[in-house]
DNA sequence: GCGCTTCTGACTTAGAAGGTCAAGAAAGTC
DNA sequence: GACTTTCTTGACCTTCTAAGTCAGAAGCGC
């Protein structure tokens, strides 16, 4: 229930990306402005790549950018990038879980709460 | 961003403690009734104790039972006896945390986040 | 070809998750 | 008072994740 180092610095890197409109920016300068460890950031910004999220181009005057318009890019798809699934229980979904006894309408309580979260975090956008 | 098992574990404990009238139950028959592991169920329990949740007498005729009625007692006091403080961001509140640049609405996000899983966890009681 | 920057994998250290084990202390029963 | 039942407590264990660090490879632009 608690929101890790790692996707709080992908959702900050990505609110910086969306912010910044000439060209790539360098990983280096993200690290600096967020004041997050650059080597740590780096291994971020791939898997941010790798699920579509953000483009890369290496080189000089290479860096990273948003693949898509910032208000299509949700904070759930940044933090899912990262974190994997969000609000399961014991590492599975919670409608996949058989309840027995009187815990029987736990499973709706879970639901209820992954259904809140993503009230929050699939609305709000980048932009 | 998950539930842990132990805070899986603690809600369904309650509920059954909850359900029971006639007198303390005992830590084996809860664990049998909900298939937890004994000894693991009973350090929860006992967190449960000192955080006021339930009480427990030892002996013959011994067991564990809810300090307070059911519907005086929530989800949220359940899992923060066994986890602590529900949607921390590193390990801090999110009002404490400063954001810089472009990531600054970031804090109000978080925010929110907790609000609607409060709404969720404060609301819902073990009645 | 050279410098710049991303890409990748291996490694590290600390702490939490999810337990297990064994001894001790209190309460009830006879 | 002896005995049993049940909670209480602390120590230990294994596996996984968090949060980084390091070194090198590979691609891009000029």
């Amino acid at each position: 229930m608690r929101v890790s180092a790692k996707a709080d610095y992908a959702v900050r890197a990505a609110a910086e990306l969306a912010a910044a409109k000439d060209g790539p920016i360098k990983g280096e300068q993200l690290a600096e402005s967020q004041e997050i460890p650059l080597q740590f950031l780096e291994h971020i910004l791939l898997e941010l790549k790798h699920h579509g999220i953000v483009r890369a181009r290496r080189g000089a005057k290479g860096g990273y950018w948003l693949a898509k318009p910032p208000d299509a890019v949700t904070i759930a798809d940044v933090v899912r990038a990262v974190e994997g699934p969000i609000a399961h229980v014991q590492s599975a979904p919670p409608e996949s879980i058989e309840y027995r006894g009187n815990a029987e309408h736990l499973q709706e309580v879970w639901i209820a709460v992954r259904a809140n979260l993503r009230a929050v975090l699939e609305h709000v956008t980048l932009a």
